[in-house]
DNA sequence: CGTACGCCCTCCAGCAACGGGAGAGTCAAG
DNA sequence: CTTGACTCTCCCGTTGCTGGAGGGCGTACG
């Protein structure tokens, strides 16, 4: 019999462990005086408390070492854990790989542009929603202003279930004939008018940024977060959206209090990632 | 102003979460109505909160992130940080995927050899100790108790500092002509005698299997250890060690009773790991 | 005018797997 | 008998939240 100190030596796990093994029913010492509550511990119980140990190392739950310790189960059942083990090993193993894939590259964005800016662009996931439009081909980025005017006219402002948007559909950056199209969000049981075009947003993947100042200088926040889209390993799929949190009436272009978010659809890129230590 | 369910929304941040970074002061809302305790966000808030997205996203802890919002920190101290986050992220990483391939190792053995005693193989550190010993050639494994009776009448049994233990120097499996030493842990200053040899253990990793039975069947327990080796993907090295835990007087090679550790020092193994779909 | 409903608040408990420490009791040797 | 090493229980802290109880606030509806 040995008590828990000599116990703990032996096996190399710390004596708090051994007694929080005892309290959640893992490994009970085959002994406990009543009196003193000492615990002692037997060489047999040495090899279950490996049993627990490798089941650890496997990543398995102190309640699922329990249940497979307590249920005497078969090679079949064995596997199947295993196999569930391994697909949700699998799944961490690359949430880790895409944070590490992160930090480079930010790490290799600053060593690039010396820029200290980068670090505020998120991935999310925006559910699909049903918005009214109209859509044009603009003089430039700044005469959207307008399209939003005959916007409210055929439609009430009121109505909108959230800040209203703007849709580029160009593939590239273009000074003049931008592909715009001036959108506001509806109940999703919305039909539309004669004049109105109404359609639902697809659900994708975006890049956001957030960008706090006068749109005057809104393309710093785009080249920025399309740097950071690339260095990330990602490419841009789909029409970037400039959502207007945050503005005045009349619209000014160079207010510093407008708010607005940035969102730039993306899809992993198939290609190779990236390289160089920094 | 936004509620705090309006902020929540455009955000897609929980409101529990956006709570508790106000309670840890990582977010407070621009404005608190001090009657109600309502929470009022501005738009504003919504960069900082990317912001602190965005750190997270990165794997750091909300103390490293309020650090760095509250302290403006140059270009280099925030290329210093994720240094040293990347330093500890393929830390994790690698953890991670020494995990995965241990569940995957053991599918595998499980597929070859159909047996579910495989789950019992940790590895560990064995610290160095003093040892005195007696090293010889036997006639077969079974006949090392000799060995321990002669070390017994050199050396007082009860100044052992453990559990004595024998070692098998030959590189492969001996049928006869065996060289073994039988050891006895020893206080470190000890310095030997005329009759006993006396030296330190190296420090090594080894895989540890617990026997309990009879030592009759240990070759099954060493079959199973040094094939859980090789499907991990490490190389044996160094000398096989048999610690004999618990064990009784007169010595018997069929009682159920006895308690027997196998260490099998191991090292990476530089090659091919494993392949197959199991 | 009451009330019902949807927000919002604070406070507390819980997760996983222990580690640290207080305060008190136990064991074996000298 | 005393000393010192060892052990016990109990409680708090960790991280980043989530869930729930119990109650206040604001507005729309009958």
């Amino acid at each position: 019999m040995l008590k828990i100190g000599d116990f703990s030596r032996l096996s190399q796990v710390s004596i708090k462990t051994l007694r929080y093994y005892d309290e959640v029913g893992l490994l009970k010492p085959t002994q406990v005086n009543q009196v003193s509550g000492y615990r002692y511990y037997s060489m047999v119980q040495l090899r279950q408390l490996h049993r627990i140990l490798a089941l650890r190392n496997l990543g398995f739950s102190l309640d699922q070492i329990g249940y497979v310790l307590e249920t005497d189960l078969s090679t079949d059942e064995l596997r199947g854990m295993l196999r569930l083990r391994r697909a949700e090993q699998q799944q961490r193993l690359l949430k880790e790989q895409e944070c590490l894939e992160r930090v480079e590259a930010l790490l290799q964005l600053i060593h690039q542009e010396n820029t200290t800016n980068t670090d505020a662009v998120i991935i999310k996931k925006v559910e699909s929603q049903r918005f009214a439009s109209i859509r044009k081909t603009i003089s430039a980025y700044n005469q959207v202003g307008q399209l939003f005017g005959a916007l409210f006219r055929a439609f009430p402002g009121a109505a909108a279930r959230g800040p209203c948007f703007a849709i580029w559909h160009d593939d590239e950056h273009k000074d003049q004939d931008v592909d715009a199209e001036a959108c506001v969000p509806v109940d999703e049981k919305y039909q539309g008018l004669s004049t109105l075009r109404c359609a639902d947003l697809p659900m994708v993947k975006v890049a956001s940024v957030i960008h706090h100042g006068a749109y005057n200088t809104l393309t710093q926040s785009y080249q920025m977060v399309l740097k950071w889209v690339e260095a990330n390993g990602y490419q841009v799929h789909g029409p970037i959206r400039e959502i207007y949190l945050q503005c005045g009436e009349p619209l000014r272009q160079d207010d510093h209090s407008y708010v607005t978010e940035i969102q730039v659809p993306i899809a992993l890129d198939r290609g190779g990632r990236r390289v160089g230590n920094n």
